[in-house]
DNA sequence: CGCTTGACCCTGG
DNA sequence: TCCAGGGCCAAGC
């Protein structure tokens, strides 16, 4: 059986996304097959448990802006891998991850 | 089946 | 750089 849209298609894009390397939701959702899907992007992210290995806090809106619900917490584990993070903002020119 | 709700995105001013 | 408007689409009710 195949279901059309696959949560795991995401996790596992998810998962390519470097430490130290932010990605887009509109590009995860490119990357793994399923354009102009970007919102679904969030809701499938925000599916997942918190303590999941996943690095959901690289995926932040295509304006670099941190726009997940623990932003806070993103912010946080981005700063501990390197990434400068200003105003719930990252320099995408810097940050973003080109596959 | 129609309406509403988003961890979105792009364009134009 | 910031904001508004329009577009997008799966899910839930």
């Amino acid at each position: 059986m195949s279901t059309l849209l696959d949560p795991t298609r995401v996790h596992t894009v998810v998962a390519r996304i470097p430490e130290g390397r932010v990605a887009s939701y509109g590009q995860i959702a490119e990357l793994a097959g399923y354009p102009r899907r970007a919102r679904w992007i969030g809701k499938v992210l925000s599916a997942i448990p918190s303590d999941s290995a996943l690095p959901w806090h690289r995926v932040i809106a295509s304006s670099g802006q941190i726009t997940c619900p623990r932003a806070q917490d993103a912010a946080q584990r981005l700063k501990a891998e390197g990434v400068s993070v200003s105003k719930r903002r990252v320099s995408l020119t810097r940050y973003r991850w080109q596959p």
